[in-house]
DNA sequence: TGATGATTTTCAGCTTTATTTCATCTCTCT
DNA sequence: AGAGAGATGAAATAAAGCTGAAAATCATCA
C-alpha cells in the first residue's frame, strides 16, 4: 500500500511517517508543493495524505492540479480543526476525505483504510479483529453474536488500537500515547482503569496483563 | 455515491460498471430480478440503474415491487432505443429517467449526476426515511398515522438532513453546516435547542444522542 | 409605518454522563 | 514477607447536553 505524505513540518512528518508506516504503508514524504505535485503525478499511489497549509504552493492548488491531470488516486487532506473553509474549498478541489488537526493517527489510518476500501469498491464495514467488528458510524463494537454495545470516546479509541494490534503486546505509554493526544504523561493509572472498563464490557480474557511489558488484546474466542 | 446497477447481459455490465466506477460511483451489481429486487430494498443506494429485460421477472415488475415498499431511490431505466411503449411503463412504474441503448457511458453519466442533484436538492415528491414523511410543499411532516404537524423552516431543513442519513451519526458541526449555509458562530447551542423541538413534536426517541459524537436519527418505531 | 405574531437566537442554570483521581486491595515475583 | 505492578470501587471533577424562558429578529398586513 504506497502512501504518499505531503506535509512541511518536519515535527509533524516524522512521527507521523513512522506510525503510518508500523501501520503496513510504504510512504514517501513531500516536503513542498512542487515537489508533492510531481511526484503524485509521477508515482501511481494508492493514496496521498495532503496537508493544506504548505508554505509556497497552497496544497489546494496541488490537489487542483492532480485532479486536472486526470489524476483521481484518492487524496484526504488535513486542516486545523476549525477551518470549515478549507474543508469546503478541498472537497471542491477534488479532495476525498478530510481530517481536523489534531488527531489520532488511529483515526487517520481508519479512514485511510476506508478510503482504500472504497476506492476498490470492496464495501466493508468497520475494522475486524478478533471475532470483534468496530463500527466508527456508531462508536459500537459488535460482538461475534451481532449484539452492539456503545462505547465512550475513550474506550472505543483504546479498544481499536488494540484490535489494530492483535496479539502484540501494547505498553502502558505507548496506549496512552495513541489514546490521548499529544505529550501527557501525568502519573496516574488511567489506562488501567479504562482497561478495566472494556473487560468488564467485553469479558475478563480478551485483554490479557502482561504485567511489567503492558497488555495484549487476543481476540474473543469461539 | 452508491450505485445498484441492475443488468443481466454480462457484455454490457463490465464495461459499463467499471466506467462508472472510473466516475467516481461504487457500483453493486445485480444480475436478475430477485437478487436486485432484495438488494434495492436492503441496501441504501443513491442510484439505481435497472436495465429492462431481465429474463426471470421484468424490470417493470422489480421496479414497481420497490415503489410499493416505499423505496424512492432515484431510478433511471435502460431501454431498447425504440420500445417506446417499455418507457411510458416504466415511467408508470416509477422511474425518473430513461435512456435508450446504445447508449454513450458519458450520456449516463450525466443523466445519473443530473438525477442525484435533482434528488437531493428538491426532492420534489416528499422524502420518506424511517416512517416520516416530508411535505416539501407545505414544510411538514407526515407520521405513520398520516397526521401532519407544521414545521418552522430550520425544524424543517434539520429534520431532512436527519432523514437523508437515517441511522448515520451526523456531528453538530455536520449538522450546523447543513442547515445554515456557509460559517457560522461556533459556539451556540442552537442544534440543541432544535434537537429539542424536533424532539417535542416528533418524540422523544426519534433522534438519539451519542455523547461526544452527535446525534442519530432512527426513525419511528413501529 | 408600526403593531402583531411567528420564528430564530441567546442565555443561564440544571441534569446527565464521561473522565480522572484516589485510596485500598490483590497478585506475583523474589 | 515485602515491594512493585496491577485491579478495583467509589468519589470528585469536568464536559456535554438539556431545558425553559426571554430577547432579538423577521414577516405580514392593516
Amino acid at each position: 500500500m504506497r502512501l504518499l505524505l505531503v506535509e512541511d513540518d518536519e515535527l509533524l512528518s516524522a512521527p507521523l511517517r513512522h506510525d503510518l508506516e508500523q501501520q503496513g504503508f510504504a510512504v514517501d514524504l513531500a516536503k513542498e508543493g512542487v515537489e508533492a505535485e510531481f511526484m503524485g503525478n509521477e508515482i501511481d499511489y494508492d493514496l496521498i495524505v495532503l496537508d493544506l497549509g504548505l508554505p509556497k504552493r497552497s496544497g489546494i492548488e496541488v490537489l487542483q492540479n492532480w485532479r486536472a491531470e486526470g489524476n483521481t488516486t484518492p487524496v484526504i487532506i488535513l486542516t486545523a480543526r476549525d477551518a470549515w473553509h478549507e474543508r469546503v474549498a478541498g472537497f471542491k478541489a477534488g479532495a476525498d476525505d478530510y481530517l481536523g488537526k489534531p488527531f489520532h493517527v488511529e483515526e487517520l489510518v481508519v479512514r485511510l483504510q476506508a478510503l482504500v476500501r472504497r476506492s476498490h469498491d470492496m464495501l466493508g464495514k468497520g475494522l475486524q479483529s478478533g471475532g470483534l467488528a468496530l463500527d466508527e458510524e456508531r462508536q459500537q463494537v459488535v460482538l461475534p453474536d451481532q449484539v452492539r454495545l456503545d462505547l465512550t470516546g475513550t474506550e472505543f479509541r483504546l479498544l481499536r488500537c488494540f484490535m489494530l494490534n492483535k496479539d502484540k503486546i501494547l505498553s502502558k505509554t505507548r496506549l496512552t500515547e495513541h489514546v490521548y493526544e499529544q505529550d501527557f504523561d501525568r502519573d496516574s493509572n488511567l489506562i488501567e482503569v479504562y482497561i478495566r472498563r472494556l473487560r468488564d464490557k467485553l469479558g475478563k480474557q480478551v485483554i490479557e496483563t502482561r504485567r511489567g511489558q503492558g497488555y495484549i488484546y487476543v481476540g474473543v474466542e469461539r
